[in-house]
DNA sequence: CTGTACATGTAAGTAGTTACATGATTGG
DNA sequence: CCAATCATGTAACTACTTACATGTACAG
């Protein structure tokens, strides 16, 4: 407590993110972060192990110590309930135009189980539009190309036209994907 | 000097990549950065007000007062020949698993016009071969899918699936443009 | 008369990094 | 026997951020 979740940093709110999934050491988390959410943020083990102990001193989430024989003994963090709100608003809180760029989108619907389906929808439209944004930006500067930027500009302004367009047909199939799954388990609590 | 040039930092690489296109004022840099390079690389002003003087210490980039009558008065700076040669090595360097991720790829190939185009076209290799890799590994996780893991984070997989697939035809298209802008140019000092 | 563009910087703060320290167990 | 994996942390550092400070000129 004494803390606003609005006031967390995306690595905190990543390994937040993580522990939603499972319960997991420090250690374990290290190399799940590498593996699965690496591509899009990718926090050192020691920046992780500074996290976590914030974490639970917020009530975001629970240590328990646990002996191991064979092992070095080890602490598993698990999320808390406050923990899963405040992941969950996060989630649910939609940046138009967020600092942290594409990664925080990514970050979010990567997230997305723990919230609302609607609102996990309304997330993957914002960053359509971000995307369609950026996109629009590009193609303007191709129409007017100055004379004194060098075909290496233009190079890479294909190459994020490329990955832009790329994305908004993925979004198309996130929606539908997102859709079927929202009606195949309508009210999970009905 | 006292420096070397493997040491500056990207955003100062960025920089002096800005500068090598033509001269500009720390306020104007800023402003050119957030529209060229602004989606790989955004430093902001204050950072890149700290830059400046750096680069001209080392003597890799010249200042001059510029006096103005409507506006108030500016420091233009200017790569220099120096400065040239650093950005030039940094940018034929190849790193084949940069710490800075592919936006690193992206800078060096913008601002490739400075360099060797047989060392373009390796570091392009380079960038393919790094997304190729990335491919192999998403492709890897999508067969082997474990039953935890939920939806969103496939989803988020095919995201990065269907991104890495257009920078590979995205780099294609990229050989075959700097190939061509090689044979048309074959020794532009002969 | 208010806001924006031009123009340059400082000051304070922080999120992150690398390197170091320790130590058991296991596999090649 | 050497390297890797498991496991946790500290210490030192730094690149970068936001907010502040100052001032002119011009457009609406």
């Amino acid at each position: 407590m004494a803390n606003d979740a609005a006031r967390l940093t995306t690595t905190e709110f990543a390994v937040l993110g993580l522990l939603s999934f499972r319960e997991r050491s420090g250690y374990d988390l290290a190399r799940a972060a590498a593996r699965s959410i690496g591509y899009m943020w990718a926090p050192s083990r020691s920046q992780i192990y500074k996290v976590l102990p914030r974490l639970v001193g917020w009530g975001l989430a629970d240590v328990r110590e646990v002996a191991q024989e064979r092992r070095p003994d080890k602490a598993v963090y698990r999320i808390s309930g406050s923990g899963l709100q405040a992941l969950a608003s996060w989630v649910e809180e939609v940046d138009e135009n967020p600092a942290g760029g594409i990664g925080v989108f990514m970050l979010k619907l990567f997230f997305g189980g723990v919230a609302d389906p609607e609102a996990v929808g309304a997330q993957l439209e914002a960053y359509r539009g971000f995307v369609r944004r950026r996109l629009a930006a590009y193609e303007e500067m191709e129409r007017n190309v100055p004379d004194d930027e060098p075909l290496h500009s233009r190079i890479m302004l294909q190459h994020g036209i490329a990955r832009a367009r790329a994305t908004l047909e993925w979004a198309e199939y996130a929606r539908r994907a997102l859709a079927a799954e929202s009606a195949a388990a309508p009210q999970e609590d009905a």
